[in-house]
DNA sequence: ATATAGTATTATCAATATGATATTATCATA
DNA sequence: TATGATAATATCATATTGATAATACTATAT
C-alpha cells in the first residue's frame, strides 16, 4: 500500500502543496441548476352529466424579468452554493423559486455549450422533478427576479422532433426544438428548450423500467387515470386490457370506487411500494 | 411576441446589463471531465491443443505522481477549456493523456460534493467511453503528472455493492465501494470509484435496450465471444439458445469461421447497423 | 320502472416469446 | 477411428402479448 506522507518532485507534502496551491489560475466560470419540474394537471371534463377526467402532463416555467433573457419563459434555476452537493443546490433553489419542498429530483444532464449564457460560462446542471401537484402549493415568488410562475400544458407525440406548450389561462403557446446555443430565436430563455426535451425523453424512457411515474400521482388513482399518465408521456395511446395486465404488478386495490360519474365507476389503487 | 431591446428596472438594455456584469462576484470553482474507459482484453486461453477465449472487461486507469492523491489511481481526467464544450473537453484530454482519438463517448453523471478534491470545490462532469481494444494504441503519456497507465480487469458480479479491480502484471488488487467524498480510504484518487460503479450501472443497464455493446467489439466476432461480454458486463451467467435467439436481430453473419481451435468453428458475425 | 349511453372491467384466444433441456455438428488430436 | 470439447440447432412446455369481444355498472332520459 502507498505509504503517506509522500513527497512529489519538489518534495512537498500534500498538506504543504495544497497550501500554495492557486484557485485563481484557472478561467472563471459558474455552476448552475435547473430543474425540470412536470406535473399533472388532473382537471374534470363534464359532457351533459357525465364526467370524465382529462389528464395534462405540464411543466413548471418562470417568466423572468432581469437580463439576459428578460421577458422569456425559463425553468427555476440557480448558482450551486459553496458547500452545499449538487442535489442540496436543486432542492433549495426549487424551494426559493417555487415554494415546493421535499419533492422528487433525479440528475438529468449537464449542459455546457460555451455561448449558453451569455454573461459567462454558466455550466448547468440539470435536474428532473416529478411532484404531485394536489399535494403541494405554489408559492408567490420571493424575489424580485420572477414576476410569473406558470404550468405549461406539454404537447409531444412520439416520434415528433419538436413539443408544444401551451398556457391556457393567459393562451400562449410555444413551439420548443432543440437548437444548439446560443439558442437566440428560441421562445425559451437560454437552451431550456433542451433541457426540457431532454427530460420528457428521460421520463419517457424511466416509465417503462421504473415506478418513478406514481411521484406524479396521487396516494390513491385509478387505473384509467393511470394509462392517460402512460399515453399523454409516451406520445401513443395504449390498449387497456395489455396495460392492465402489466401494471397489476406494481398496484394494490383499495376497495373504494369513484362515484356519481354517469357510468361504472372504477376503483382506486394504490402503489405497491414492496 | 417580446420586443426586443427590453430594458429592466434599472432601465439597461440587455446589452448594457452584459457590459457591466461582473464574472467575480461569485465563488471561485472549477469544472473537470473525468472518462471511465471500458474495453474487452480478449486473451487466448491454451489447454493441451484446444483454445478458448476468455474476456475480461476492464477499465483505464492512470496512476497519479503528483499532488493530491500522489500514488493512487485515477480515471483520465482534466479540467474543461474556456471554449470547447464539455464533449469537446472529454475527448480532447483523453487524446492528450492516453492516446486514444475517435472514441464512442457519452455523458454519465456529474459529481459536485464540495469536499470531493482537496484543492477547492470541483465539480466533474464523468463520461463512459467504449473502444475496441484491438483498433487503438495507448501512448506512452505526455505529460509529467503521470508515471502509469494500467487496464484494469473488472469483477463486478450482480447484486453486489463492491467491485474488484485487478491489474494482473503487476499483481496490484484493488476492492472499490461507493464511499462518500471525501473518500480518504479508496485506493482510488478523489471520488473515481463512485465513477467507475456508475459507469458499470449505465453499461449493465443499457447494453439491453440500445446497441452500445459494439462498440467495444472488433469488426467481426463470435456468437459465443459477445455472449461473454454480457455476461461479464451483466454480472451473470446467460443460456446460449436464449441468447442466439435474441442477439440475432443485431447481427448479420459473415460466412467465415474461426480455424484450429480443436473443436467446432465458430461463425463470425458484424454488427448489423440499420 | 326501464331503456340508453358511456366508461370500467374481465374473458377469450391466436400468435409469439421465453426458459430449459436434448440433440446434432465439427474440429484437432490421441 | 474414437474422444473430448465447443458450436449450433431442435424441441417443447409454459408464459406473455396483442387484439377483440363480452359483460358490468351508473346517472340520467323516457
Amino acid at each position: 500500500m502507498t505509504n503517506y506522507p509522500l513527497r512529489d518532485q519538489n518534495g512537498l507534502t500534500e498538506a504543504a502543496f495544497l497550501r500554495q496551491y492557486d484557485p485563481d489560475a484557472f478561467e472563471r466560470l459558474a455552476v448552475s441548476v435547473d430543474t425540470v419540474v412536470f406535473s399533472i394537471d388532473s382537471r374534470i371534463q363534464t359532457e351533459n352529466y357525465r364526467k370524465l377526467d382529462e389528464q395534462k402532463l405540464t411543466v413548471l416555467l418562470l417568466k423572468r424579468n432581469e437580463h439576459p433573457c428578460l421577458g422569456k419563459w425559463s425553468l427555476p434555476g440557480g448558482f450551486v452554493g459553496e458547500k452545499e452537493t449538487l442535489d442540496q443546490a436543486a432542492l433549495r433553489v426549487l424551494r426559493d423559486k417555487t415554494g415546493l419542498d421535499d419533492v422528487y429530483i433525479e440528475q438529468l444532464y449537464t449542459f455546457g455549450h460555451p455561448q449558453r449564457d451569455p454573461r459567462m460560462r454558466i455550466i448547468s446542471v440539470a435536474y428532473l422533478a416529478l411532484i404531485d401537484r394536489s399535494q403541494y402549493q405554489l408559492k408567490n415568488p420571493d424575489s424580485q427576479k420572477i414576476t410569473d410562475l406558470a404550468w405549461y400544458e406539454i404537447d409531444f407525440p412520439k416520434n415528433t422532433p419538436t413539443l408544444r406548450l401551451k398556457w391556457e389561462a393567459a393562451g400562449e403557446m410555444l413551439e420548443v426544438g432543440n437548437s444548439p446555443p446560443p439558442a437566440l430565436g428560441s421562445p425559451l430563455a437560454f437552451d431550456h428548450g433542451s433541457l426540457i426535451l431532454e427530460g420528457l425523453l428521460r421520463l419517457r424512457n424511466k416509465i417503462d423500467y421504473t415506478d418513478i411515474v406514481f411521484n406524479l400521482l396521487p396516494g390513491k388513482f385509478t387505473i384509467t387515470h393511470l394509462q392517460q399518465i402512460y399515453e399523454i408521456i409516451g406520445g401513443e395511446k395504449l390498449l387497456a386490457p395489455v396495460f392492465r395486465r402489466k401494471i397489476a404488478r406494481k398496484i394494490t386495490p383499495t376497495g373504494e370506487y369513484t362515484q356519481e360519474r354517469g357510468h361504472r365507476p372504477s376503483q382506486l389503487y394504490v402503489y405497491k411500494d414492496s
